[in-house]
RNA sequence: GCCUCUGUAGCUCAGUUGGUAGAGCAGAGGACUGAAAAUCCUCGUGUCGUUGGUUCGAUUCCGACCGGAGGCA
């Protein structure tokens, strides 16, 4: 059986670092962040980083360990996160994976090997290249016959992916499906307890992203971002397109002004949090709390335990 | 007080020469295997201000009333 571990995730703003820790002191746990971009160094918060009072002491892991001017991806989390979670449990302890980023975490749980992909990136451009002078459906078709069973899943606007494909064929002579087929057989890495917290009222969670986005800026979420454009950062970079971050960019940028900016950030906010949603809700393993008007960590930690009992990761 | 304009989706508005309506934005649902806070797909939302009248039929025409904007006294 593969080793146990706990989970906690849910949509942006719902209380999953407060909870984590709460488990970690109750279990002595340890976090292993599953976010995307509080991974980057410099983004502490438009990520809404844990600061070290919010830490409480417990330690958190893949945090601000990557710099923004790197170009991370899902393979290198589950290796950095892997090793970490194994690290945890080799020294006795619980592994508590603490994030919003669905396909990090899928990933991490199920071990999955990723294909090869072009570091150079000039395969990437010149795929890009030509997906914009043929066009997507003639891309589309030249992706059907090499690999039918991919490109019947993709729309022909579905640029990145459409691109991803064609670049695993080039790059390892085996088609995207057949790769997808080979890891979906491989067992689970991990045995995971999913929790996921949210709110029953949408419209309360939409309250609570308004209001932590104008608590971010009253932080001084903007100079944050000032410091990251003159430290050279590129728009481009994948740490740029953090919620938050691109738009300040451009508004600081000249694009519009900053509370237009902070206008599109509680709505990006909005629609990231129903896509973490959307993802999410397809996991039938995920054990569910949801909040009534406000968080009550004392009854979630009362239920969380419930459930890591009857996962026979704690003894009643 | 009088005159003019105006009231249609959560918001901004279009429209019906009388047959109960449509855009954008907001919103909802979904997909997701090396950018994932990314990327992509699908979809509506209505007492057409209220109330009488004309009409087979009124959101559309007429009257009154109520709310909003402007003008004249």
């Amino acid at each position: 059986m593969p080793p146990k571990i706990v989970v906690i995730t849910g949509p942006t703003a719902t209380g999953k670092t407060r909870l984590g820790v709460l488990l970690c002191q109750r279990t002595g746990g340890e976090v292993v962040s599953a976010d995307s971009m509080q991974i980057y160094r410099g983004m502490d918060i438009g990520t809404a980083k844990p600061d070290a009072a919010e830490m409480c002491g417990v330690p958190h892991h893949l945090m601000g360990v990557v710099s923004p001017h790197d170009n991370f991806s899902v393979s290198r989390y589950v290796e950095m996160a892997s090793a970490c979670t194994d690290d945890i449990l080799n020294s006795g302890k619980l592994p508590f994976v603490v994030g919003g980023t669905g396909l990090y975490i899928e990933s991490l749980v199920s071990g999955r090997s990723f294909a090869e992909a072009s570091d150079s990136t000039e395969l990437r451009l010149a795929l890009s290249a030509e997906y914009d002078k043929l066009g997507g459906e003639r891309m589309l078709n030249i992706l059907k016959e090499k690999d039918p069973e991919t490109a019947l899943k993709l729309h022909s606007n579905d640029k990145k992916r459409i691109i991803r494909a064609l670049e695993v064929i080039s790059l390892t002579g085996k088609t995207k499906s057949q790769h997808d087929r080979e890891t979906k057989l491989v067992p689970n890495r991990y045995d995971a307890l999913k929790i996921a917290l949210t709110f029953e009222d949408r419209t309360e969670l939409y309250g609570r992203i308004d209001r932590r986005v104008d608590l971010m800026m009253e932080r001084g979420l903007e100079n944050e971002v000032r410091t990251l454009l003159e430290r050279g950062i590129s728009p481009a970079c994948t740490a740029m397109q953090a919620i938050g971050y691109k738009e300040l960019a451009s508004a600081i940028l000249g694009k519009c002004s900053i509370s237009e900016a902070v206008e599109t950030i509680k709505r990006e906010s909005r629609r990231y949090a129903k896509r973490q949603l959307s993802w999410l809700r397809r996991d039938p393993e995920i054990r569910w709390i949801f909040w009534k008007k406000e968080p009550d960590f004392e009854k979630a930690v009362q239920l969380s335990t419930s459930f890591l009992e009857e996962y026979g990761i704690i003894s009643a």
